[in-house]
RNA sequence: GGGUCCGUGGGGUAGUUUGGCUAUCCUUCCAGCUUUGGGAGCUGGUGACCCCAGUUCAAAUCUGGGCGGACCCA
């Protein structure tokens, strides 16, 4: 098998880094719904945990909602159902009865969540109301698909809040963006937040902001959503309340998407030549003690390197015992493709002398733990490795962005440009560079310039890149 | 929406043009021997022509349909 490095072909690499190293299987016989085997799923499920804690800490609540929509209660909100019409899932047929109501898989769960939520909520005591659930949602991609970047079941996280006021959904999309930063610490993941024109919002969405991740070969994933809803669903939805002084009136909404995607940023972002590079805190094995055997010894090392094990395992660090009967070699190589980040090796030397040898995944690094300390110097370096990590996809994102200050200058990459704001020049962009308008990033709206299409004064900036 | 190409063990492939022997090689997996501080070696073994129909003495190979996959253009 020809390995395939990650600079020359990036997208070969990623397709075949996340396959050979257990985190999906693409067998499966339908297009862009993939298997999750153990290792990919473990993955997912601690990214889960972090999103959890991160909800959970701030007072949402978990609910699940069902998988089928009656077509009549999705078709509500006009936008809405114009934007997800092409990709939906239906099922028209119960044994040999065709249905009198069609009912379709949930391309996202609003128009099941919502006519609940009228039910739900009567006065302002009601009021906020933050849920969110981790769920499979469906969508009919017709493009290329890939492994959890472009896939047509998704795991998906949506939170969902009804508020009083429109100030109150504003704070709701303030702490969602603290909610992605600490989701994003865990992944070790830098990301940039932009407001996408009104052409690209979610459907039915006042604004929408989109939170973006730059790969390596310089295109942009959009690894989470942030909505302001307005009341432009509670309208259709009936989702009233009862004010203080008795007048009637619609929530304000807002809702929060996540999924899979961020695995596959993690995957493209930290990974290189040798395989996967997993961040500490979502990695299944955080350690793989590998004992190493010499003739006549294999007995008492094997018992050494369960001991260091043990003693991992219950001071909280998912640790692994690698007793394969294989050379060491052959696991160095095969852990170190599965991004484990820490090795711990236990042989004569160690055994003799008290102490294990840690071999970090990330920058190759050779370091003498004391037997003494081991749990805390293995936590420590666990720490560090998170840290290092985080850095150095930092820096490499800083170096994707760019100015363009005309549409020639416009490549691979983060394009910082300025634009007039009109839909014209907008996509005047994507149609003669085949780059898009990501949107407006927060935070850089200083001084002012000539639009990059029109040459018009504005001081509007805009981040331009490929999407993945 | 329009077009092109492809489907052979778990993975990667040869063979298809010009139909014909026990379907090639690498890898994975299993067993035994052997070995163990960076992917060991030897021997043996398991395992495949996407499905249906047709042409033919004979189909992985040709024809039609289906299913699945990849790519290009709008």
């Amino acid at each position: 098998m020809v390995r395939v490095k990650k600079e020359e072909n990036f997208s070969d690499w990623y397709n075949e880094v996340v396959e050979e190293n257990g985190l999906t299987d693409k067998r499966y016989p339908i297009k862009g719904m993939n298997v999750w085997p153990p290792y990919g799923w473990k993955t997912m499920l601690l990214i889960d945990a972090i999103v959890r804690r991160e909800f959970d800490s701030r007072g949402h609540d978990e609910v699940n909602f069902p998988l089928l929509i009656p077509e009549d209660q999705f078709e509500k909100e006009k936008e809405h159902i114009k934007g997800f019409d092409s990709q939906v899932f239906w099922v028209t047929k119960a044994g040999d009865n065709e249905l009198d109501i069609r009912l379709l898989l949930r391309p996202t769960s609003e128009t099941a969540m919502y006519p609940l939520f009228a039910t739900w909520i009567r006065s302002h005591a009601d009021l906020p109301l933050r849920i969110y659930q981790i769920v499979n949602t469906f969508r009919y991609e017709t493009k290329q698909t890939r492994a959890f970047i472009r896939v047509r079941e998704i795991h998906f996280i949506e939170g969902h809040t009804c508020h009083a006021t429109f100030e109150d959904a504003e704070r709701q999309i303030n702490e969602d963006i603290e909610i992605m930063r600490d989701i994003a610490k865990g992944l070790c993941l830098p990301f940039r937040i932009h407001t996408r024109p009104d052409w690209d919002k979610f459907p039915g969405a006042f604004y929408t902001k989109a939170i973006d991740t730059l790969l390596p070969d310089g295109r942009t994933l959009q690894i989470a959503s942030i909505h302001q809803y307005r009341s432009n669903f509670a309208v259709p939805y009936g989702i009233y309340f009862e004010e203080e002084d008795g007048t009637r009136k619609p929530v304000f909404q807002t809702t929060f998407g996540l999924s899979e995607r961020m695995l596959g940023a993690v995957v493209a972002v930290h990974g290189d030549d040798m395989g996967l590079v997993m961040p500490p805190p979502i990695a299944p094995v955080q350690a793989v003690v590998v004992p190493v055997p010499v003739k006549g010894e294999a007995g008492s090392i094997g018992g050494e390197a369960e001991k260091v094990w043990k003693r991992l395992s219950a001071a909280g660090v998912r640790a692994r015992l690698d007793s394969r009967d294989i050379r060491p070699g052959n696991k160095y190589y095969e852990w170190e493709r599965k991004g484990v980040p820490l090795r711990i090796e236990v042989g004569r030397r160690e055994a003799a002398e008290k102490f294990v040898t840690a071999v970090r995944r990330d920058s190759g690094e050779k370091s003498r733990i004391d037997g003494a300390s081991l749990e805390d110097g293995v936590k420590e370096l666990l720490d560090e490795i998170s840290d290092s990590l985080r850095r150095r996809a930092a820096e490499k994102e800083k170096l994707l962005e760019k100015e363009a200050a005309a549409l020639a200058d416009i490549g691979p990459g983060l394009n910082m440009v300025w634009w007039c704001g009109s839909e014209e020049c907008g996509k005047g962009i994507d149609e003669k560079t085949g780059s898009s308008i990501l949107g407006i990033p927060e935070g850089k709206q200083e001084g002012s310039g000539r639009c990059i299409v029109c040459g018009k004064e504005t001081g509007t900036r805009a981040a331009v890149s490929r999407p993945m």
